[in-house]
Parts: C-alpha cells; sequence; structure tokens
DNA sequence: GCAGTTTTTCAGCTCATTTTCAGCTTCTGG
DNA sequence: CCAGAAGCTGAAAATGAGCTGAAAAACTGC
C-alpha cells in the first residue's frame, strides 16, 4: 500500500509520513507541485494525499493536470481550515475527498482507508443525475441512453453542476469553476449557457434536470 | 508483464514509465548501474531497458554481469544518438536489441514487443478497427484488404489512435506519445498528420473512421 | 553533394463556439 | 398591481479550433 504525500510544510509532511508509517504504509514524500506531479505521474500510487497551497504548481491544478493525463489515483486534498471555496474546487478538480487543516490524524487514517477500498477507484468517472450521465474519460453525455453532443464549455458546466448535484450553486461559484482563472466574464454569459444546456438536454425530455434557484443560483437534480 | 527501467536521467526515466504503464506495463526504476543490476538480478522482469551511460556502473559491464550470471532477461539498450560504437559495443555485450536517443514512444514500443514476443506474446501484434487493420510486427496497413503505404510518423500516430479506439485522445496526449519526449512540436503538427491519414486511410473509402470531436480531442472508430 | 521523401511550419480560410448586447418575461416585495 | 430585480433568449460580434495548400527544413539513400 504505497501513499504519496505533496505537501510543503516539513513539519506536517513528516508528521504524516511517520504515522502512516507506523500503519505499515510505504510513503513518499513531495515538496513542492511539480515533483509531486512528477512522482503521481510515474510511480503507481494507491493513494495521493495533497495540499492545496503548493510552491510551483497549487494542489487544484495538479489534481486537474493529473486528471487530464487519465492518471485516477484516489486524491485526498487537504485545505486550509474554513475554506469552502477550497473545497469546492478541489472536488471539481477531480479529488475524491478532502480534510480541513488542522486535522486528527484518525480521521486522516479513516479518509485514506475509505479512498483506497474503492477498488479501481474508477471513481468520479462517469457522473449520473437520474436518466442523465456524464462520462469524464470518454467526453460523452447521454440522457436516456441517446448520446447527446456538447460544446467544451457545456460540457464543463454540465460537469460542474452534476459533480454538485442536488446542491444549489451560485452563478459566482459557476463563473469561478468552470472559466479559466483570470477570465472575465458577464454573469449574463452562465446565463446564456444555462440556456444552451437545457435546450440541450432538458427541452427535449419530459423532466427538467436543470432548476433555476431564483436569487441563489442554479441547481441539477429531479 | 514486467520491465526494468536502468537509466540516471530522472526526465527520461520517468517519461518511459509513464508511457509504459498507460500501455499496461508494471514498471520498475532504477537509477544507477549498481541498484539496476541488483535488481535485475534479484526479480524477474520480462524486458530490461538500459541505458549505456550510467553511474556506478555503465550500461555494458551491467549487461556482461547479467549475462555472466545466467540471466538471459531480453535487453535493450538506449544509447546516445550517433554513437556507432555503443551501438557495437552493446550488442556485443549480450543486449537484444538497441535504440538511439532520442526516440519515439511508439519506437521504444515496438522494440518492446519484438523482445517479448518470443514465449508467449501478450501484446497484440495487430490492431483492427473496422475493416482498418495495422499490424505492428512488420508495419503492413491494410484497409478492405488493400495495402497502404504510410510514412512512419503516420503509422505511429495510426497506431496510437487505435491503441485507443473508440476513445478520444486529445491532442497533448498525441504530442506526448508519438513523438519523441523532446520534441518541441506545434499542435498544428498533429492537425496536419490527421489529415495525411485522412487522405490515406478514409478519403478513398467511404466510411470514415477518423473522426474529430471539437474541442476534446480525435477519436477512431465506425 | 544531390534528389526525393518526410517532417514541420506558416498563413489564410471556414465555421463552431464563446461572449456580449438589447429587449423581453417572470418573479418578488411593498 | 406596480416597480425593480433577476433571469431568459434571439441574434450580432468576437474569438478560436481545426483544416489545408504550399513552402521551408530536416533526413535518407545514393
Amino acid at each position: 500500500m504505497r501513499i504519496l504525500v505533496i505537501e510543503d510544510d516539513h513539519r506536517i509532511a513528516t508528521a504524516i509520513k511517520k504515522g502512516l508509517e507506523q500503519e505499515a504504509f510505504a510513503v513518499d514524500l513531495a515538496y513542492d507541485g511539480e515533483t509531486g506531479f512528477d512522482l503521481a505521474a510515474a510511480e503507481s500510487f494507491d493513494v495521493i494525499i495533497l495540499d492545496v497551497m503548493l510552491p510551483k504548481m497549487n494542489g487544484v491544478t495538479l489534481c486537474k493536470k493529473l486528471r487530464a493525463e487519465r492518471i485516477h489515483t484516489p486524491i485526498l486534498m487537504l485545505t486550509a481550515k474554513g475554506q469552502v471555496d477550497d473545497k469546492v474546487a478541489g472536488l471539481n478538480s477531480g479529488a475524491d475527498d478532502y480534510l480541513a487543516k488542522p486535522f486528527a490524524f484518525a480521521e486522516l487514517l479513516a479518509r485514506i482507508r475509505a479512498l483506497s477500498r474503492r477498488p479501481k477507484s474508477r471513481i468520479m468517472e462517469t457522473l449520473t443525475v437520474a436518466d442523465l450521465e456524464l462520462n469524464t474519460i470518454n467526453y460523452e453525455v447521454k440522457r436516456n441512453g441517446k448520446l447527446i453532443s456538447l460544446s467544451r464549455k457545456e460540457f464543463a458546466l454540465l460537469e460542474f453542476l452534476m459533480r454538485h448535484a442536488n446542491t444549489i450553486v451560485t452563478k459566482d461559484q459557476i463563473m469561478n469553476h468552470v472559466w479559466e482563472y483570470d477570465a472575465d466574464i458577464l454573469p449574463n454569459t452562465v446565463e446564456v449557457y444555462i440556456g444552451y444546456l437545457r435546450n440541450r438536454i432538458d427541452k427535449p425530455f419530459t423532466t427538467q434536470l436543470i432548476h433555476t434557484v431564483r436569487g441563489f443560483g442554479y441547481k441539477i437534480g429531479v
């Protein structure tokens, strides 16, 4: 059972490593994002523990890059306390779970066990909401078995909504997470894209899945 | 299928490992001659990829020592470009094949395939998609029984696409796997090559097999 | 060193996607 | 039931992804 810890605070990294080794895990360390990425891409680990704040490449980017390379090792992301956005960004970027600092070691252990139990961690490969499914590997979207072709942004938006199924996401969250970091977008753009998605995945069917929650945001679900 | 890579340049070693693992090989790494020798002697690998220039013990010596120990694992030796002497020394020392750096990943794969073919070949030797077949041994491509001649890169690209038939591969993936690891290529080069392939394997026939998935990548399939 | 081939770049083009805009509809609170 | 906010939508404008013919560069074999 091999675990990669990517964390720039040596004190924390060492503590995690020691603790895990006492539990008979084999632990490798990386102190910055680039090294971490290289290791994660090269070696086969069973779980990756990833700090969000990292020199050279931050955790979210790293995570996205790994998933883009089709590397699906389960990732447990560490975030600074209370930064809810980090959680959302983390999960959105393809992490499987997250843990806020400071955490109890027992908690960390529990999460790792939970993650490593998943078989080949095909987790997050296809998202499903009712009869709508989205495959993040093949970039395929189907509703009721019918293939629906989406543009890149449409796909990204739908993926974001589906990763937060049955939860309201605000327009701001969407703008921050579906669009690039430095994109300068009007809120109306999101509205337009919601419209596009509706045309494709709701209009042709009887049940509507995309709901507007006036004043708050959008939600996907039955 | 286990492969041992003995190479001191971490960048190259990592790239090889990553690539091979995507092809479902189990890969171990050693960064110097002594470690490499110990691993090769202790474990049973199906193929060893061995750099000539290595710290602690060079590839030729390592190779000789292994053969002296009656270990006959097929060895593919990597040499710096143009060093003909290396080639001679390598083959002389008991290596089974050699490959000059920098190499395209597809080429490496082909050599490995050739080396491991002997006892029980487990890599598919000919790939098939609809009426299109590609033979990785004699480098023949046929569509509907008609022989089609391709250049080296065209072949490598087609092979990559066919290994991922019915799956979208991104332009980045193509650039990383079909071109040499230090190649500095524009994305447009890929587009041009897709065009070449289309001219040869799609244009003359009725069904198109190579599909562009705008915004995502390319896919081969019916 | 030369001729042919392959690989890579370049520039222009097309068309899909992305973004903005303006006018419209719907909802909410007073 | 009205005014203003929030959201929707059709269409125009801006952008960008991908294709292609052709030239330049790099290789190959003689």
